[in-house]
DNA sequence: ATAAAAAGTTAAACTAGATTAACATCATTT
DNA sequence: AAATGATGTTAATCTAGTTTAACTTTTTAT
């Protein structure tokens, strides 16, 4: 599928825009590929774009003071990409997002936010479907965390996103759970054994 | 401040309403007291509501098999009180919503959400701003827990919710936190040697 | 005012997960 | 094909935070 099809397919699943609409949306977002290894936001940098994913796969993370990564997300195929925080307040990010594989994604620039709003109010309900749903996502995910071993949250993990596993090194999902390398290998060893 | 002026003067942070829309408004909201111990929302049971609290206080929990008590969220005066996940697909709650003092709350129910939002067209921005600013404490409260110790989140809490420490039982604040209140106890001690 | 219940503290023994370090495997470049 | 760097594994030791249990303090109800 033509990749700005990909995205007007995915609008559609949430409001119905008019030729017309999708034609003014079009114009108003950018279509970009970054090779892997790129960075759509480096940490320290304002997030001028909400970024999303056509193909390919990236990684937001933070970088603590002991320069350890920590990574929040993994964004693939009909997902965003972006920090929000820096994004709507147009400051400084917290988070570094890096391509881990070529990507491709359409941004949609925060200085065009309020034009495309006033020209699609449309646009501002699928706004706020899309945040429900990343809400709801993230605080099902703080309460996976506290009440769940790593072990379970590894399964979840799997459960949850069954193809990302495959495309992403291990070391990133031990960092995505919230665990070291060494014990998600561990983890892995002792299901084997169970089954 | 009177009840109906406070919620008012909420959204007039956000969006400009005109005197007509505050009252079309305020007649498709219900006013509603709880007391001390009621629930908004029981695990189970579809979250017909999304509440801001005018005053009091509630606690959004979720009970494991273990039976032990997750605390996700508390909200005070000026904030909101739901289970989204629930509320948007009108699905049994994940949490409870308890209120852990005499609360008062306007509820905005699902069933007119829609009316309101085609009523009010603003109030459809007003809600992604406040999903916005939800989205982002949410995912920065992700990345504390996964990169700050026990300790750290102890003091960030403080930090950011310095009224919510002396209202609330410690426990609680252990449960937030997702730590033994035996080990708040403990970190708790520490500090106060330290100073 | 007193009893009962709820909340908070302390300390000892324990465990999930981190750290360190040495080694093994896989992918990429020359 | 060899060499280099990136990724993954295993095992020993260590630590942040849990569990259990006994005790103290505060709050609530009678």
């Amino acid at each position: 599928m033509e990749s700005a099809k990909q995205l007007l397919n995915y609008i559609s699943k949430h409001v119905n825009l008019t030729e017309k609409e999708e034609l003014v949306l079009l114009s108003k977002v950018n279509h970009r590929k970054y090779l892997k290894g790129q960075y759509l936001v480096q940490q320290g940098d304002v997030c001028k774009y909400t970024s999303f994913v056509i193909s390919g796969c990236t990684k937001m993370f933070y970088m603590d003071n002991e320069g350890q990564e920590h990574i929040a997300m993994f964004s693939i195929k009909d997902w965003w990409s972006s920090d929000l925080g820096s994004f709507i307040t147009q400051t400084p990010a917290d988070y570094n997002i890096q391509c881990i594989e070529n990507t491709e994604v359409f941004q949609f620039p925060h200085h065009t936010q309020e034009e495309l709003f006033k020209e699609i109010p449309k646009l501002e309900r699928f706004f706020r479907i899309i945040l429900e749903k990343a809400l709801v996502a993230s605080q099902k995910r703080i309460i996976r965390n506290f009440s769940l071993t790593a072990k379970e949250r590894y399964l979840n993990f799997k459960n949850l996103y069954p193809t990302i596993e495959q495309r992403v090194p291990q070391y990133m999902i031990a960092s995505y759970l919230g665990i070291t390398k060494e014990f998600l290998s561990k983890i892995k060893s002792k299901l084997i054994l169970e089954q």
